[in-house]
DNA sequence: AGAATAGTGTCTTTGAGACAATATTTC
DNA sequence: GAAATATTGTCTCAAAGACACTATTCT
């Protein structure tokens, strides 16, 4: 049968309920994007033969205007009626950074009924990571400035109670953002709990000092899900330039998964990911290393 | 200073702000949650002797309105003002089903401009999964009749293209959902496309036979997501009664991976999952089986 | 006895952690 | 030569694949 002559149980055409929808009559809610945009930056080396340090960055905006005037805020914007998500978030990303050829993710999607003082808002949150070199941020609209701080992500208390067959899983996370102007602390409790077949994950935060709205949630998620995908896919080489050396490389493991790795365990784990050049650093004042290129012909599992 | 006295550059406080906000002068698009239910189900005995298949199963409404008149979809529905995007979800939950303590995780929020004919839809996806006994199935409000539907995925090609330093992986899915009275046929192209420092997930619908909206590209994430997380978590257990064999466990892992597994193997990869009973099943027409249950002490990482 | 599933033992391969050892450059 | 990083080698341990073998019940 011919799907445009089939009729619902007023008798209409696909075309003719289209024609007479009228979409208005259900209240609706407002849909943000919001970024988290890492990188990771060189610091000032300490000596000059040594190394130069590297941390991860996340991307945030002063509040210009209200809720949360003054405090700071996930990079985001309104979605319109003529743009998907996607679309949004590559907006939102090139208004901020001036970048839009980066490796993008959708996170998850934050929509409790109070979460925005001023309306009911639904937020999609993504994350984007870019190399470090070449970034020019600029402010958005409603921003005063736009500002990265470095990121530390410290999980505080791990906790299990069980009840009988329940149980309650409770992670503790203190999340300290911090630049040469501000320091913002966020302390965020993950519960996930299991109470009879039921489950549950909820997130509560405890502290967030001068960061806007549930961003401080968002970030607990984002920073999660970098460690946890940087293990086993291949999005570490997009903090990266064209050119690394293997050194510089598990820098970049080592700040986004806030610990020291064994480098020779390290260049086992890496070695099918990369290419080598024949081209190597100098002027280091030490030993020159490799540089390696990023090998496309990788892939996991 | 206090936050209440900060004022905005037209010099009102964040009180005086959120009184004269007027949220209706953005266009707003719909929200609905997608369900997408799972349960793995005894089917008939081929023989007294053997036991019985499992089958991976996933609920779908006919729908009885249109757009998609006819057609099979998630069940889902729009969010309303005053629940959030969780509760909404279980609130389907609950409607089609009649069960709400369950397992239940979002997946993924889809956004496209065009996704629903009627006006801009975001669709915010949620998995659930259930134990199969115990259950009863109602129709929803704008739904004739929901069904359980068998899923087969199959993965019909993998391909990947390198273009110098870019390359574009492609992947086609077949996906079946059949039942004694209808059988669907989905392909979905997922394409993963590396272009300079850019990175992009696209789904395609290659057929979507009877089946609405891009509901086909919802269950290939699904089923993808579900796949590797039963790997590396408990999750299978939201879907086993309280007692089973370790068979019956292993059963449930083989129709979600849609693949065979060593039993040897599988007993040693769950062994601090389990606890065991002194229970065995009986009248099996073999050697009887030691019950177990889920082992609440067991975590991962 | 035969059918069918339940459950164990062990060999091999693979990957990661630990740590020692060697190599190369600049100052 | 000293400082500093680069790079490799090897021992051990843990997990998973492969496959053979034993155990138990019902008809």
């Amino acid at each position: 049968m011919d799907i445009e002559q089939l009729r619902d149980k007023q008798g209409l055409t696909e075309t003719e309920f289209l024609e007479s929808y009228d979409a208005s009559i259900y209240e609706r809610p407002s849909v943000t994007v919001d970024m988290l945009i890492f990188t990771v930056m060189d610091e000032a080396k300490e000596n000059y033969r040594k190394l130069s340090e590297k941390s991860l960055k996340l991307l945030l905006v002063k509040r210009g205007v209200h809720p949360y005037l003054g405090q700071w805020a996930l990079p985001g914007g309104f979605v319109t009626q003529t743009e998907s998500l996607d679309e949004a978030a590559l907006r939102e990303l090139k208004t901020e950074t001036n970048v839009d050829e980066v490796y993008m993710e959708q996170l998850y999607t934050w929509g409790d009924v109070s979460r925005d003082p001023r309306t009911r808002v639904i937020s999609c949150s993504y994350m984007a990571l870019v190399d470090g070199s070449l970034l020019e941020v600029k402010a958005g609209d409603d921003a005063d400035e736009a500002r990265w701080f470095n990121v530390s992500y410290r999980v505080l208390e791990e906790k299990k109670t069980l009840l009988g067959k329940d149980f309650v899983f409770e992670k503790v996370v203190r999340i300290t953002l911090s630049n040469h102007t501000d320091t913002l602390e966020a302390v965020v409790k993950v519960i996930e709990k299991y109470v009879g077949k039921a489950f549950m994950v909820e997130r509560e935060m405890v502290v967030a000092n001068g960061i806007a709205f549930d961003h401080a949630e968002m970030i607990q998620y984002a920073v999660e899900r970098l460690r946890n995908k940087i293990e086993y896919t291949d999005i570490a080489f997009n903090l990266m330039p064209e050119l690394f050396t293997l050194s510089e490389l598990q820098q970049v493991y080592e700040v986004t998964l806030g610990k020291e790795l064994l480098s020779a365990a390290f260049r086992r784990k890496i070695a099918n990911m990369v290419t080598e050049t024949n081209q190597f650093t100098k002027d280091a004042g030490h030993r020159p290393a490799k540089l390696f290129r990023f090998n496309p012909n990788w892939r996991y599992m």
